[in-house]
Formats: C-alpha cells, sequence, structure tokens
DNA sequence: CACGTAAACGGAGTCGGACTCACCTTATGG
DNA sequence: CCATAAGGTGAGTCCGACTCCGTTTACGTG
C-alpha cells in the first residue's frame, strides 16, 4: 500500500493510457463473472505489469470498485428520469424492475449490487449511500402523492432488495426475481394491511 | 485436500475430543463475528496443531459449514412447532421475525445466515435447501387456509430474506430489519394489492 | 500387563496470490 | 535537446491456507 498518484496535476499520456487499459481489462474480467481475476492476470491482460496496476489502484478491491461505480451512477440517475415521466408509484415500481434487469446484465454486476446492498463493506459505502438516496427519491415522491408507505426509508428499502442479487444462476432466476420485487412493490403500497 | 476420516468405525476417544474442541474453538470465533480467523489461531485455541484440524475438516470452508449446521437446524425445526400453535398466518410472521432475531444473536450467524440465503455458494446448498423446505411448509398452510398468497415458493422468499441479514451492525438495524420483514409479510398477504 | 499396530498428532514446509520497492524508462516543459 | 520528475517494471516479500511424513498414542490381543 503506497502513496497513490496525487489527483491533482493531469495524468501523463501514457498514464492515463494505461489507467484505462486497466479498468478496461478489469471491466471485462469482472462484469464477465470471474468475480476473483488475479491481478497478475488483469495487469497482462491490460499489457502493463503489477506494479503500474498497484500505481493507480489501491488495493484489488479499490479497483473493482471503480469499475463498478460507472454501473452504479447510471442506476443512481434513473429515479429522477422516471419521476418526470411517470406517477411516484409506477416510477417506484420501474426503477424496482430496473435493477433486476440490471443485475441481469452480468454475474459480475449482480454480486456488486449484492455487496452495495447486503454487506457493510466499507468498500461500498459511498455507492450504498447514493442508492439509498435514490430510493428515498422515490419514496417521498409516492407518499406526497399519497400512494406509497410513509413509514420506509430508502435505506431500509435497499436492504430488503439485497437478497435479488444473489439470485443470479438458479435457473429460473429472472422470474423469482420479478416475483419478489413485485412482493415488496405491494407491501410498500398504501392500501396494503399493514402489520407494523 | 486429503482423504478424510472415513465415517465407518467410532472415531478414537483422542479423536473425538479433539474434534469436539476444535468445533468449540472455531464456533466461538465465528459466532463472536471474526469470520476470518486464521486456521492456526482455531487449532491453537482448541489446542491442537493444524494437522489435526485438517484430518477432521477438509477445508477451512468445510469447518464453517459445520459449526452452523446446527444453528440452520434449529431454526428449521421451528415451522412445525409453530404451525402447531398459531394460524398459519400468525406462524409465518412469527418465524420471519424468529429469523431476524437469530440473525441478531451474533454477527457471525447472520453472515452465514445471509451466505446461505444470498448467495449461490455450494457449501450452503443443503442448508438452503433445508430453509426453502421450511418456508414452504408455512407458505403452502397459510395458501391453504386462504390468508396468504399460493403464487410464491419457499425459495422466492428465502432469497427475499437474504438482504436482511447483512444489515448487522448498522445503527439501528433491528428496526430496520424488523419493518423489512414486515413489509415483506404484508405483501404475502392475500388482500394485498397484488402487482403481478 | 506388555506389545504391535493402526489411528491420530505435530509442525516445519510448500504453494499460491496479493502487494512492495529499488531501479530503469520516458514524457514533457523550458 | 536536455533535465527531471512522473511513470513503469517484475523479482521479491509476506501471509495464510493447506500438505507430508516422522513421531506419539489409544486400544485390541495373547
Amino acid at each position: 500500500m503506497e502513496v497513490l498518484l496525487p489527483a491533482s496535476r493531469p495524468l501523463r499520456a501514457d498514464a492515463r493510457r494505461n489507467r484505462e487499459a486497466l479498468l478496461s481489462a478489469a471491466r471485462q474480467a469482472f462484469l464477465g463473472g470471474d468475480t476473483d481475476a488475479h491481478v497478475e492476470d488483469i495487469a497482462r491482460s491490460a499489457g502493463v505489469a503489477v506494479g503500474t496496476l498497484y500505481r493507480h489502484f489501491e488495493t484489488r478491491e479499490a479497483l473493482i470498485e471503480e469499475v463498478y461505480r460507472k454501473e452504479v451512477d447510471d442506476l443512481c440517475a434513473a429515479p429522477g428520469v422516471l419521476l418526470d415521466q411517470h406517477t411516484p408509484e409506477e416510477a417506484l415500481r420501474r426503477f424496482l424492475l430496473l435493477l433486476v434487469d440490471h443485475a441481469a446484465v452480468g454475474k459480475g454486476m449482480s454480486i456488486v449490487l449484492e455487496s452495495i446492498m447486503a454487506t457493510d463493506s466499507p468498500v461500498f459505502d459511498d455507492a450504498r449511500a447514493r442508492m439509498a438516496d435514490a430510493l428515498s427519491l422515490l419514496l417521498e415522491a409516492g407518499s406526497a402523492a399519497g400512494t406509497v408507505r410513509d413509514d420506509v426509508t430508502g435505506s431500509t428499502l435497499l436492504r430488503a432488495l439485497g437478497g435479488i442479487c444473489g439470485m443470479r444462476a438458479t435457473e429460473g432466476w429472472l422470474v423469482e426475481a420479478r416475483q419478489i420485487t413485485a412482493l415488496l412493490f405491494d407491501g410498500l403500497r398504501h392500501g396494503a394491511p399493514q402489520s407494523l
């Protein structure tokens, strides 16, 4: 663990190129499902040596985190868009399903979403907070419109969604995932019998 | 990875004693939250050497699995008892909460429950299947009584519960966990608005 | 109660994989 | 075109899971 490149002063051309290459190689490996790809292999397939990898990323974990940040960004931008186009209730429903579809894209993606949602790993603190905010936005819009319960927080719902992403690779998992999502959605709607 | 002790012929007295000691030491470590306790340490605190540990357990993972099997057994026995004492709907509600409380007992326990519920690790295939069966029992009783949806399987619900156990150690997590559980329960009850 | 022997034990050693560091290479601004 | 700081390299370190074989011990038998 060594002093990293300072974020100040723009990167030298070759450094930026290598950084891209590393991220792209890692992306390919992780999204492809090889979640315990070796750093040596990632470095080699990016055409650099491990030392270079460690010049750009504190640890193997940090590299993984970086790879997935963009995916999470996309996801977090969705609620705003959905709320513009639909009722809060429908926006919520669509966002939950969007999450499921995202998890379907690649084994790696679902593992990460799971990590974000279902663990306390400090690596994902940031992503977790942003996802919780995204969900809060939807829940608040819904409860303001009176169609969604107002006693559930974004972070609560986030946790509840965690299990969904662990389902990858099970026979017919997409069907199950959508079902769980619907289950949660129904529990969230105003008018459900409340046991709380 | 070496040929293990054959299960035939009862263990020699000292071997059985050491096996118990190892399980007990591992239990203490894992349930106490140190989920990446080193095999060396576990062996030492059991008063044996690593070689002995590996004579009894194929891998570190196998040892962990063994430690938690008993916990899972207890949990899986609960639905039968609950169904004797309560309506199916109430039995289901209580079982879900029991799961939460179990996760509350120790950090290690919740990590394992999470592993069982939210991953595909073959290590937990058996435990996962038994948990799913336990949940199916409850769901079927409920749908037979007409108070619970009949379109949700035990394994679906199991997945949905996975996220709950990832919440350990968050401020006020028990409250959140109970809330998610209630959310799911409400979605499961017959009479909820169904979006499926 | 020896004593033979199969069972069990110990722990130094191997192996694999993440991470480091001392030295070499090269982009870049003056 | 040169100086120099930024960047790259990869053999080597470290650490932890797992193995191997020489030693010790439980226990059935004469």
